[in-house]
DNA sequence: CCCGATTTGTTTAATATTCAAGAAGGGGCT
DNA sequence: AGCCCCTTCTTGAATATTAAACAAATCGGG
């Protein structure tokens, strides 16, 4: 009940979300969930494919010789290996990706991107970024933007402590 | 490539994201991907279930009788009443939630919040009002958990529009 | 050089979500 | 009643993600 107010049972109280506390968490939740689901359905039906999936086309396109090694592609969008190849996978089953391998570590893989691959990120970028546009951008004062954008750095930050031992999915 | 700045070859010049909004709208996607994976792994490991799953068992303690329609269940965690009838069995094979008949109208279904979801979700609670705190708010200033909570509530609200024919996941 | 530990990436199975379709009841209308 | 349309919820198949295990290559000492 990570929204409880009254006491429980625990041996050391837990210190429960206040009601301002509670508030914010839900509205971030909502906002969160209601956000991807937006995007996933727009770049579905104009680009056939999820936001993780374009996300990972933009990295990729913004890469030197457009390409990334498997492992700092993960790093960049945050998810796992695992992950990332089932995605890989479909994306050069589209064509829109190839891997390569790397001559310098018989271990690695490069994920590249394809001409065809720059052809569906160009058709879906402009459609997309109106999505953004809509839902996040237009609706927020300079002064929430800014503080909204500082607030996510930190928390971002937060999650991925330089520590040895960090459970950081892109090293599951 | 939402992300451009460069100009496009489309009819109508798309109006790309500054460099500002950027960097705060990856900051968003960075920090709500970590934050997502980071809260599923906490509750997988304590609990047994997703995230999701989770808030799920949060509404129903929170309702009268520990129960709600299927559809308005739907509608409080912004997900489809697909989504929602997978998960709800999967709760209820786990004995956490229990469906009872609507009497007042037959096409309808309650999920009811069981003791065993009751307890599960007592002991599960402390845990992630930790890992929300650490991760969330013991990070911020409370002028940014202010602007921030602001800024997500104009989100969601946004993104369900009172209008006749949106596309609201409950509703799909 | 050799060995154990680590890194890199993939694979399989289990789980979760989406998508399209459909069964069944409700409600308004004639 | 009969008809049509809408709402409610579920189902099965396709897709996506997680979790655990693995092979292969690299790395760091001895």
């Amino acid at each position: 009940m990570e929204y409880m107010t009254t006491a429980s049972a625990s041996a050391e109280e837990p210190r429960w979300l206040t009601d301002e506390e509670q508030r914010t968490w839900r509205a971030y939740m909502n906002a969160a969930t209601l956000l991807e689901d937006h995007l996933d359905r727009q770049l579905q039906r104009d680009a056939g494919m999820p936001h993780v999936y374009y996300g990972l086309l933009v990295q990729l396109v913004e890469a030197p010789r457009r390409r990334l090694r498997m492992t700092e592609l993960a790093m960049n969008a945050k998810i796992t290996r695992s992950r990332l190849s089932h995605a890989i996978a479909r994306l050069e089953k589209n064509g829109w990706v190839r891997r390569e391998d790397c001559p310098s570590d018989k271990r690695g893989q490069f994920a590249v991107l394809t001409d065809a691959g720059y052809e569906v990120l160009s058709k879906a970028a402009p459609g997309h970024v109106d999505a953004v546009r809509q839902a996040f951008f237009d609706r927020l004062t300079p002064e929430q933007h800014k503080a909204l954008g500082e607030a996510m750095r930190i928390i971002a930050e937060g999650l991925q402590p330089k520590d040895a031992g960090a459970d950081l999915p892109w090293l599951r």
